[in-house]
DNA sequence: GATGAATGAGCCTTCATTCAT
DNA sequence: AATGAATGAAGGCTCATTCAT
């Protein structure tokens, strides 16, 4: 137990708080954040509705922490794949697949994800502080891919901060076609189509 | 009378509606439409709450007629600046920077356009079937420009339909980052990245 | 209409205002302000809960109202029987005796007063500044009593601030007396006896 | 164990109860009884919120038990010292000196017993049928006494039941202010005061 | 006996919508 | 047509109490 570093009853709670998540998943992908109700996550998690607050403070917190989630898990696949290419342009090819496959396996959370993200559009000011920095960390991964490309000689001299938005922007909507169901394309496809358009405009030859 | 093809009394009645719709404008990309109240509404525009159900069934269909206009104004602009132009590549250009610079003078249309399109991806049976023409229509200019420009050899063959898509992401996320204050650039420079990056992954030589 | 300087609009609404306090008046003093819904309030005025609202913003500052109404009525009506008295052991009759009348025809009212007044013995922090105001008010109007009594030479000479206080404690208790049913004397009665014993252990001869 | 007429059970339940009630004492003074949570009484109490209610049926009853007790301790107090007391004045003296003092060591002990006290106000029905009894054997208390001074010749002739409701309210009142923070003056300062003026109100000569 | 996770009834408050004037 | 008072359903959150371990 202790080699485990957890004990009987963090565990349990972990499990909890892993059922609610998941319970809340499918109903914010469901109804949307506003229109969901926390008798509909508590209803979906098979517990009381009192039970979630045990858990979790605020409907809010549990929308947050399910992004944050499912945010730095995409972001470590991004950032391991990523690594394991070599070139650039495999590089790039590794991030637009990740998360193009990602979000098959996880449609909800790119619903949300990229929800949340519009909404910033409406109210920024509701963005904890937080998830500002998830998103620059982000960027600033592709951005410094970018960076080490131009001084390679493997990508156009640019600017690449904005550029690198401009690569996530693109993905992203690639990404919402597909959940929208307006791509009858498989992922790879697509991901192959986003990379070569974009290999194309940024890389050298 | 008649040969305006409107009587006075349905000048005035759209003249209201007009006043009505730019109040809920402001206050829906101020608040977002969640935290908007129809009071809000009603005191921006100066008429009473009730007087507001005059005009528009719901709180929704405010928002929907909002989106509505916006779109088709923008679409018009679009698709009178692309026609002027002559050549694929002014086209393009033509579409992203009239896209640009509309975000720039109407940019709460944009939040709510922007979002709206996200919140579909939460729960896209709220998109009424007039949305979902409206989109198709955007879609399909784009996409036969760059069929036309195919079949006279500016740009490659490829996927027409997808790179339409595609060419929008892009530039729905050019502006995206300008409305949230992520881009320091001026309309023009921003167009000019997006274009070149499209024109260099799509266009011949 | 001007002349009276209320609109008509106003007189309607100081009378739901009037409506809801009377109702809150009776259910807070029913089932003591915890225990009270507006709900309760709400039916016992014969609205709807949300209308509640619309006269005030919640729930305490009902009672807050209530109090400090009937606490101007009481200190007006107080004000003007003391002033009307000659010596200051009428005074003195006076200021019991018009409280002891009051409990009889508004104890509600007290049983809300001296409730809210024993409260501020758990949770000081919880009196509106307002309500501190309100209680200072009172204490100085017997005190500056006194004081005068002192140097009329009516009133023995002593720690006017602390035996002013003492008063109202005095008369306070013999209201609660009476309004737990634990007196079945008549308010004369009890204001005499009262006042007798003050009187004797404050006044000269 | 029989001799001592407690088993070992009885005693720990005893422990246990005490150290309940004595975290539940700085509870409720400190919040108020409606704020006040069974789960802040727990965590002062230092064991786990079920354990508390082995050993009390409810919130309410730990509220209760704790004014019980902390009335018998002051009641017991009161008699012994007026016993000491030869005269009825120093009776008298006694009786207010030792809830002064009493007050001081034991404010908790009051700010709960008088807001109870007042809530009895607001719904008398609430009041347990014990402590009425409580109440009345305190009133008795002060009524024998002054009775007897009557009948010694040391208190003049009067309505020796309301009088005796007089002496406990005015006492009351002095105590109070003090806890509010209203009387900077030291406990026996206070005590005096309310002794003379009561003295020369009631007393012969 | 002790625990504390779980429960669920209940409360205050909001606000889209209606309707009498 | 215009008003805005009134409505009441709905939702987030709290907390006294229970009960399986």
């Amino acid at each position: 137990m202790a080699v485990l570093g957890k004990t009987k009853k963090e565990v349990v709670s972990e499990f909890r708080s892993g059922e609610i998540l998941e319970a809340a998943r499918l109903v914010f992908a469901a109804k949307g954040y506003g229109d969901a109700t926390v008798d509909d996550i508590a209803d979906k998690a098979g517990i009381a509705k009192g039970t979630v607050y045990l858990y979790f403070p605020s409907k809010r917190e549990i929308f947050v922490e399910l992004i944050r989630k499912g945010f730095l898990d995409l972001h470590s696949r991004t950032v391991k794949n990523m690594d394991a290419a070599e070139t650039t342009a495999d590089k790039l090819r590794a991030f637009i697949s990740t998360r193009m496959d990602f979000s098959d396996s996880s449609r909800e959370f790119f619903q949300l994800y990229y929800s949340e993200y519009s909404n910033l559009l409406a109210t920024p000011s509701k963005l904890s502080p937080e998830f500002q920095d998830l998103y620059d960390q982000q960027a600033k991964l592709m951005e410094e891919t970018l960076a080490r490309g131009v001084r390679r000689g493997e990508v156009k001299k640019m600017n690449t901060a904005a550029i690198a938005r401009l690569v996530y922007d693109t993905t992203r909507g690639a990404i919402a076609q597909r959940i929208l169901g307006w791509s009858r394309r498989d992922a790879k496809e697509d991901a192959d189509l986003v990379f070569e358009v974009l290999w194309r405009g940024i890389g050298c030859e």
